[in-house]
DNA sequence: CTATATTATGCAACAAGGTGCATAAAGGAA
DNA sequence: TTCCTTTATGCACCTTGTTGCATAATATAG
């Protein structure tokens, strides 16, 4: 149910297609959403059977057509509808604390691996967000920022302070983890 | 393919019945997994077709015959095997900022409320959290803190820093949205 | 000249997760 | 005395997510 709203709130924004969905996920959007384009495809045609959502279908020669989707007058009420009703608590899912609990001191070096390269990702996910962060939003920029991108910045803030947040507490589960196995 | 490394990382620790393993996930363990006791009894009804867990039957005359689970040798391999293998990243699935991303000049109050019981809940789990640091991981506790429990307690330090870092965004999107949107 | 990437769509099968319903006995609250 | 909670288990259905396969044309890289 919730691949649903990630779409019906893009095509408010604006219409576009299948495709042009499944790429979103891979810039902004992706701070927050990913799907693969299987599952946006299938979301699609029952939105679209279920009126939520209209399709153009644009021939062209070069490549195969393209349906350009827009929001229905009922798609729109449906959205707005989930809008109003408060979300409740997603529930913790944390497999890489899963794989900690089975740390003990026969498998330290494993253990010490898993972390390391859970480091390393979030240290490149770390660069980068400050990268953009330094491209798109200094404070000049910030200043005139569009309405419409303000949830955007919005959630890249979301991810830098959690990525400082999980690698500060990866020091602290080596501190630990070096005092407890050795 | 996760509730299954999560019910024989549970069942290495100690042997008990889909009722324990249930309740487990209201406690400690709960900091980093949550299933209903429907999704744990049919898992465990997988894992022993798989003859990756063993069970007793135990007669009880005043209420229903319970079953007590245990790891078997296959599943003790089958544990070993996934812990070998490192984990491929979780994708980001926030679905707070999806419903932000509909935030217009329009529909600040609904916003407002929703980040209003975001950050209720929010700041009642940092609460909590505090208390059991307290209560359970004093300075003192800790120097004697067995290894078996160790990652629970690294498990409650990622709830810390990560409730802090959401509270600490909380702000950050409230003055946001009130330069953004009045 | 061949292979891969990009644009653009989709089906089928399966795995995993969520929701509702059901049973059954004991104990405590109202 | 009736209802709710706790202990203890489970099925069935529906939704969601993942993986593999398929098509088809152009452009670019090696």
């Amino acid at each position: 149910m919730s691949l649903k709203y990630v779409l019906l709130t893009l095509l408010e924004r604006e219409s576009r297609t299948g495709y042009d969905l499944v790429r979103s996920f891979d810039s902004a959007v992706g701070y927050f959403w990913n799907a693969s384009h299987q599952q946006v495809y299938r979301e699609l045609s029952a939105l679209s059977d279920a009126k939520l959502v209209n399709f153009k279908q644009i021939k062209q020669d070069d490549k195969p057509d393209k349906k350009i989707y827009s929001l229905s007058g009922t798609g729109k009420t449906a959205l707005h509808d989930w809008l109003e009703n408060p979300l409740k608590a997603g529930k913790t899912k944390d497999l890489l604390l899963v794989k900690l609990m089975n740390a003990n001191s026969d498998n330290t070096d494993q253990m010490q691996r898993e972390l390391q390269a859970n480091r390393q990702r979030s240290t490149e996910m770390q660069a980068t967000y400050r990268v953009i962060e330094q491209q798109y939003y200094s404070p000049t920029q910030l200043k005139s920022l569009p309405d419409d991108q303000v949830m955007i910045y919005a959630a890249l803030r979301k991810g830098i302070l959690s990525v400082d947040a999980h690698l500060a507490w990866l020091d602290e589960v080596e501190t630990l983890m070096n005092k407890a196995f050795q």
